[in-house]
DNA sequence: AGATCGACCGTTATAACATATCAACCCCGA
DNA sequence: TCGGGGTTGATATGTTATAACGGTCGATCT
């Protein structure tokens, strides 16, 4: 799996294509995809980038779809909860999911310049930081792995 | 080096040995170690736990050392800017080092029960991530990895 | 149909975390 | 003794996130 974000692609159909699986997710999992929620999937989708609850809002609330932060937080939350996006714990914001579908734990390659974010694998669990977590009895639940530098483009 | 934290051990001599290195590597660099900065630093070293600037204000403020969130902030970033302390994202909060001295790439396994939280090394930039980075042209500037899970005194 | 339940949404208010700004202070070196 | 850098004090404000409560709507049961 390469990491989605530097490079480029056909972007409106990675758009339309993340939706309908999203919408065949939800559907094959009797979630509810309410209008709220897809929209705010669609807007993080928007870009490649990390985007914050309160940046999202206005959106929502010049459309009518709710206008005060906990609307923007709960969808969020189904969206995370729901692998449909991400937590960027560096940036307190939010990123669709570009692994959609596919089991992954993810680790975030985030440019601090132009803010665009990619997201590749993790392997993690499986090396030394597990071997030291499993010796020191820990259990992992979770794991955040976020790597903050320069992009190609901003590098240049 | 092991994870520091969950292990039991001479607390007290952890302490004072950990402010004695502050103190030299300060003296060394040129660093002000000021009261303000030194007591943050007490106060953080008191627990294998994170703390958030706001659960410092008050004890630095009985001290008369400060009373209003600008104070511990910049004390915190003193600390973490010269290696004394890390912020750990997923709590928005922060921890006195436990490997001062040592150049290292912290990971920190955090119980989400007790909230305990402890350092150990991450091998990240060496392995397929970094080569996933590396492939795609991205800069390595600053790592974040932190695992949430049971300890073990909280999984029993 | 009416009762009931659960999931979602709207709204108000507030909590928790963080920074901008400007003035005052102190030490040290020119 | 003057000036500059770095630190601190104080006020105000910005940003991110949640608690709490009530209303709506559709599904299900009787």
């Amino acid at each position: 799996m390469s990491p989605i974000g530097f490079d480029h692609h056909d972007h409106t159909r990675c758009i339309s294509d993340t939706l309908a699986t999203a919408d065949a997710h939800c559907a094959e999992e009797g979630l509810q995809f309410t209008p709220v929620r897809r929209r705010v999937l669609e807007i993080l989708l928007a870009e490649h980038r990390a985007m914050g609850a309160y940046d999202i809002l206005p959106t929502l609330a010049d459309e009518g779809l709710g206008s005060q932060p906990p609307v923007v937080y709960r969808a969020l939350d189904f969206l995370v909860k729901n692998g449909l996006a991400h937590r960027i714990e560096l940036l307190n914001a939010y990123i669709a999911c570009a692994h959609l579908g596919r089991a992954h734990r993810p680790a975030f390659l985030i440019c601090r310049d132009c803010k665009l974010v990619a997201e590749a694998e993790n392997e993690l669990a499986q090396g030394q930081l597990g071997e030291a977590a499993r010796h020191a009895g820990f259990t992992i639940e979770r794991m955040v792995v976020e790597v903050e530098g320069l992009c190609p483009a901003c590098a240049a």
